[in-house]
DNA sequence: ACTGAAATCTATTACGG
DNA sequence: CCGTAATAGATTTCAGT
């Protein structure tokens, strides 16, 4: 964990918020002058704090209407290597993550239709030998999807 | 769903990768004018394909090193609505999505430590009431964490 | 580390084609 | 959709504090 003093996390907040918030604009934020301002973003880039900037679309504008978490289990470990390498890359798959519990993975995944969501447990998953057992939740509404970082500690956390 | 033709597509992929893309660059890459490219994009905004841009920071570097998602459960349906304005104020709690299955919502949470997850679920998700039972995944890595959305159908998917 | 100012680059707007 | 031009604003660099 990188010690970061109160300007930098108040960059960070102010950058997850809107990335292409100007360096003047951050300057008057913080209080400090533009120079400093873009040393210490190019610092905290440099430290692997500000990792890029990136436009957020709509999932719905690209067709994208159906959001599915898609829980996948195997016995045989030698078939995570072929199913990290085949979910990599898999534009559909948003995230990957190993979890506790009864499941091996748990995987975010973003599709057009039911249809093709068939056709990525058909064709992607089960096309991966080894695996056996998948669970697929469907997710009917999203009441909060954000990618924001906490930047201080909350109220309920002494 | 917007009709996107292919150059927009390519334009709200780029972005997606390099959220501070220069005009001039993007303008290059589809073999567009500068001009051209200034009003799709801000089309592109208009009509709401593209939400915004965000700086991506790297949560360990915040110290946030415990990722989890919580599946939380209640049988009284007026108790959706505090669930939903609490947690809704948490910035721990990146994702709320309403479920298929037997539980009601899969939140994913971001904190520092297992101590940190112990007091959110006891102050923040016990604290409101009516809430009947939780379930704990703990992430122990994730091979893969992006929010990128595909532009184009997948080849196994006709 | 932060400052301020100069030089360079980029975004934005508007226009005629 | 193109190309240009003009303005305003942003970024970068650096000598100085």
């Amino acid at each position: 964990m990188a010690d970061l003093d109160s300007v930098d996390r108040q960059l960070v907040d102010l950058l997850q918020r809107q990335g292409q918030t100007s360096y003047s604009d951050l300057a008057k934020a913080v209080g400090l002058a533009v120079s400093s301002v873009t040393e210490r973003v190019r610092k905290l880039s440099e430290r692997g704090v500000l990792l890029g900037v990136h436009g957020q679309a709509a999932p719905e504008a690209l067709g994208l209407d159906l959001l599915a978490f898609v829980f996948v289990s195997w016995s045989d470990p030698a078939v995570a290597d072929a199913f990290l390498t085949r979910i990599g890359a898999e534009p559909a798959v948003q995230e990957a993550h190993h979890v506790t519990g009864q499941w091996n993975y748990l995987l975010k995944v973003r599709v057009t239709t039911t249809r093709m969501l068939e056709a990525f447990l058909t064709n992607v998953i089960k096309g991966v030998p080894g695996i056996e057992r998948t669970e697929t939740l469907i997710v009917l509404s999203s009441a909060k999807e954000t990618t924001y970082l906490p930047v201080v500690a909350p109220a309920w956390y002494g």
